[in-house]
DNA sequence: GTGAAAGCGCTAACAC
DNA sequence: GTGTTAGCGCTTTCAC
């Protein structure tokens, strides 16, 4: 094993107890074994072992990131910011990835109770199934983006439903008169609110309701393209799609490419996407851009901020930071 | 806090020694009290505090994996393959980002000594300064992609060498006479190894050298865009460009498409690149792609296969996992 | 100012 | 087949 506190005092001829206060610089021990302790930590580069002190009621420095996959842009860029504001709180980060599988998020949960972690940031799978595993468990927990509305606790999430809203508008104020939304995965609030704003502007504008469409698309990229040929191949093919997330808008292009529709002369696209690299697609697309970084920074901020506290309590709060939309090509 | 091995004995009246035994299955425990230990277990929700075990020699259960940022769709794929070995061997995952910076990767690497961790993945970051932090580990460590060759152990990289000649030579067979290999920030030997299987194609093929260069890039998307703006506007403009990263192939696509310059008709490009959605680009990229997702299984499984050994012991070799040349639009 | 000792949750000898 | 005990590395009273 690593060198012990044990082994520092014996080697300075010195007490465990008084090695310890000297490292966590108690005001009892004297500058001069301070010194000596620190000095020779520092050259056998001790570090403690951070389970030991876990065991005494203290923390074990680790917190939980459950994230449906991490091969997805938004994830990958909230993981940034977490990871960031992690190490400047010294806390350790640990992934675990669900897949977009309940099951497998329960007994992930599940095994939250025991210390492993002190605390957990989750994005939660896209899935009808009670959140009941979420409910009850004994640590602080933070949503960000895929939240459960009804569990009491800080969520971190973008505008929406505006952003369905304002996606919508763009469109339609581009001439398009047959709007397509497609729908994710599952059943998830954040999707529901977009589907939501965007239907708020087809009335708004006056868009007559019997030429647009909500598509269900599933997690299949194969049963996706099926989905969306059959839409794009028919009589009344939309002329404008709004990709719910980032997979499906994606397939959308394929789709497109695939029947050699014209990206945006046949079909308009707007995606709720954080590619980095929306510019160089084929057309370049017209994104929602979601503050991924600062979703990650203000989650993990939040629940630092509980576990400073001796109650962890944490607010049952929406903090919300705004979307983007960039216009590009897609949509012209 | 949650429910421990001393509750359950208490409200069942048994000694706690005699719960330990009955939860791991032990032989001189009677079905009777296993079946009753098992269930008030299950019953309580209780998982073992993996903390307490592991101080008793016993493994925390937790790896690491370090690597240079998430937000690259390579580490994205490594680490999702690296989960799910996980996950079936039942452990667990952290993750540490050090932004191309040894620093920070010399002080996440010398915290390892603690116990936190049983055993450490690692894909090094870009730079030249000495790997001393990483030579006097005393866990178990295994390399993926960015490796360090003269460190005796299990090393899982693609066969960057050959990837970089038939980059080469793919080009050439279009006619290419001008080439240029962008380099990437720092001093990689995987980068080296793909300029020299470049410099072979060349030589091979008897293409002039002196109408062909390496371009150092950085890792700052504004320098890079500069340096390849004076390389794309100067006369003996370049008519391929490789890149041997995937972040300098977008800059090469983002700066042609700045100076109106055609890809392929100006100047084709080949990128060392993971993207999915490779094939939407605009044009789609022709890509030199890793088996992101199988080095990073590849890895996971060494490194578990060395910590169920009691010497933890890991074979000083090299695992290659071939790269596949994707053949698109941009050098067509 | 320093040290001895108890205890965190668990495992593993070793009794009985 | 079950219980007692010591101890993993550390923190924290409480003595001295």
């Amino acid at each position: 094993m690593g060198v012990t506190i044990r082994k520092i005092a014996q080697d300075l001829n010195l007490a465990i107890s008084t090695v310890s206060k000297a490292l966590r610089d108690s005001h009892e021990i004297s500058p001069e074994t301070k010194a000596r302790v620190f000095e020779y930590a520092a050259k056998m580069n001790y570090t403690p072992n951070p389970y030991a002190s876990s065991l005494k009621g203290r923390k074990s420095g680790n917190i939980a990131v459950v994230v449906p996959e991490v091969s997805d842009t938004f994830f990958a860029e909230a993981i940034d910011g977490i990871e960031e504001v992690a190490q400047l709180n010294g806390y350790h980060v640990m992934i675990y990835l669900t897949h977009e599988d309940v099951v497998q998020e329960q007994s992930i949960i599940r095994e939250f109770g025991n210390g492993r972690v002190d605390g957990v940031l989750i994005s939660i799978a896209a899935s009808t199934s009670p959140a009941d595993h979420l409910r009850d468990l004994k640590i602080p927990m933070v949503f960000f983006d895929r939240v459960c509305e009804d569990i009491p606790t800080t969520r971190v999430v973008t505008n929406d439903y505006e952003s369905g809203y304002y996606a919508a508008k763009h469109l339609i104020g581009r001439g398009c008169k047959r709007l397509a939304f497609l729908s994710a995965y599952g059943d998830l609030s954040i999707i529901r609110h977009r589907q939501e704003g965007y239907s708020k502007a087809l009335d708004e504008y006056g868009v007559e309701r019997e030429n647009c469409l909500t598509v269900q698309c599933t997690n299949e990229e194969n049963e996706n393209l099926k989905i969306l040929r059959g839409l794009l191949e028919g009589k009344n093919r939309p002329d404008a799609i709004i990709g719910s997330v980032e997979k499906v808008t994606m397939h959308a292009y394929t789709a497109c490419h695939t029947l050699n529709l014209s990206i945006p002369y046949d079909v308009k696209i707007i995606g709720f996407s954080h590619l980095q690299i929306a510019s160089l697609l084929n057309p370049s697309l017209t994104t929602i851009t979601q503050p991924a970084y600062e979703m990650g920074k203000a989650a993990a901020s939040a629940l630092f901020k509980a576990l400073a506290k001796k109650n962890f309590d944490l607010k049952d709060e929406q903090i919300v930071i705004p979307s983007m939309l960039v216009e590009r090509t897609s949509t012209r």
